[in-house]
DNA sequence: TAAGGTTACGGCGATCGTAACGATC
DNA sequence: GATCGTTACGATCGCCGTAACCTTA
């Protein structure tokens, strides 16, 4: 058994088995890989892979109980480099970033800028994404950290710390009649309105509040982020459902933002990391300046 | 990087960081293990030991960080040749117990001997040792399962089922004086008390029961195993607190047992193995041959 | 000077790449 | 016939062992 064997291992199992592409992402020939397999499967006895002729097509029962500890041995290598790489400089790598574009555009740029400051070294690389690709980068350690709302608490291999908490509002043009007067779940439902995708930005809360008093929820208009919603809000399509920390006082002097806490549950940002995953130390200072700018949201509200 | 260096590292300390050791218990040469550990170190791009001249003397900052991860490797590695070896044949191998004197001679007998009609391919190999020694066969995978009733609920590493309960019983000679009348620990207290070693067969329930009622406990004579302490009673030098399971109605007719139920905390036998390590599918049946086996033992009283 | 560690070098074995072949859609 | 996997074979590289050398109790 070696370390190339079992980092085989998780390759194939990312590639659906194919010896090929697994040949190919470890820069090796063909020929290399197959043979590293059944030598492997040669040591230990068993087959580990389900074949169909000269095909794998799946794993066995005991290569299924192996590959936890497959990526066990990996994650553990994982970190040894890179506690290593930490120790040389800790003021140079990588940090990788997993978002939605709320955040992104919202809430990191002010912590980014602090983090830059201080960690000049560090490359900071951010894709954008919806919340299960978030959680599918973190396991294929394409993120490190990921900041997001929705779905990450259901995930079990992960650390969650909560980052800020925060509240919708909802953006109507100046004559719109929500414009007066207390707002009500009643009220809003006579609305059509526009919010954010499914599984987006607190859009579970707002579904769970309409749901609870039994009102329905007359979306015109999904969108993945609060531009969108705005422009059309702005032609009059409906009402916006947004996060607050999107209402610009300038820019969007044409809107009314009206404060919906009162009615819709406050939503979370939370960050999210693999457990059991050694994190270099400027990505754990990014972690603290994002939980000092989470802070100082939470204060401004 | 490859797995042999992440054993030298575990054998490393193993053998307080003499290469020439570790050399031999890897059969290798000494030249050959000093190699990898410079070339590890060389790729990781700082040491991880801490030397005095050529010699080795300890782990430096990284290195200890990095220990931890190693010995989930090395766990890791471990599992995944258990699980094959398993899948070819679980019906074979060697189970490795380490018990205390008590059990081994009065609770383990059943369940071995039941075990061993059912898997006559499986060698079993028994240490007894003190419970300290116990944990640390654990650790050290000397032993797979441990069978005792003192101390392994302090360790956190320790995956720990309660295998049964039992009670202390007082043994004195036919014509001793408590053989009459109702027993308190004040009427124990009189007399000289021959038991069981500190550390062992729940002697520090006792030691709790003394103490709570501010008593005075006399040990004359404390031993590891019980047949010296009835040898002793028998001479009359005192009581002797067993667990009710060493007396033999027959070979101990010349001697009185009392229980102690009410007077001396039960006592728990534990089943204690490794976290995240995998056992052969016959040790699994064993456990459960002994938590049979331990309600029986329950059941009886 | 014995014991433990390093360095230099030769030999062997493991693993890779090339290439030809086999199977499957 | 294109794609994917296996087998055979030669070349290379890594790792071990021998042995000489260095350092410190």
């Amino acid at each position: 058994m070696n370390l190339s064997q079992i980092e085989l291992l998780r390759v194939l199992q990312e590639t659906n088995f194919s010896l090929s592409k697994a040949a190919d992402k470890m820069n090796v020939v063909q020929s290399a890989v197959s043979r590293q397999l059944q030598l492997f499967e040669e040591e230990l006895g068993s087959p580990l892979f389900e074949r169909q002729g000269k095909k794998l097509i799946g794993m066995t029962l005991l290569g299924n109980r192996i590959m936890e500890e497959v990526s066990t041995i990996n994650r553990a290598k994982n970190n040894i480099q890179m506690m290593a790489a930490d120790y040389l400089d800790s003021n140079q790598g990588t940090l990788h970033l997993a978002t939605t574009h709320a955040q992104a555009k919202y809430f990191l740029p002010k912590p980014i800028q602090r983090f830059r400051e201080k960690y000049p070294g560090v490359i900071i690389s951010m894709v954008q994404a919806s919340p299960e690709q978030l959680i599918d980068h973190l396991h294929t350690r394409k993120a490190d950290i990921a900041i997001c709302t929705e779905r990450v608490d259901e995930v079990n291999d992960l650390v969650i710390e909560t980052c800020y908490e925060w509240h919708h509002s909802a953006v109507v043009l100046k004559n719109h009649p929500l414009n007066e007067g207390a707002i009500t779940l009643e009220r809003l439902a006579e609305f059509p309105i526009l919010t954010y995708n499914f599984g987006y930005t607190g859009r579970s809360n707002i579904e769970s509040a309409f749901n609870n008093a039994e009102l329905k929820l007359d979306i015109t208009l999904a969108a993945a982020d609060t531009d969108v919603i705005k422009t059309y809000v702005r032609i009059g399509l409906g009402v916006g459902l947004i996060t607050g920390m999107a209402y610009d006082p300038l820019a969007d002097q044409d809107l009314v933002m009206r404060d919906l806490s009162h009615i819709i549950p406050r939503s979370r940002t939370k960050i999210a990391y693999l457990k059991h995953n050694y994190l270099p130390l400027y990505s754990q200072h990014f972690i603290e300046e994002l939980l000092i700018a989470g802070n100082e949201v939470n204060n401004l509200q």
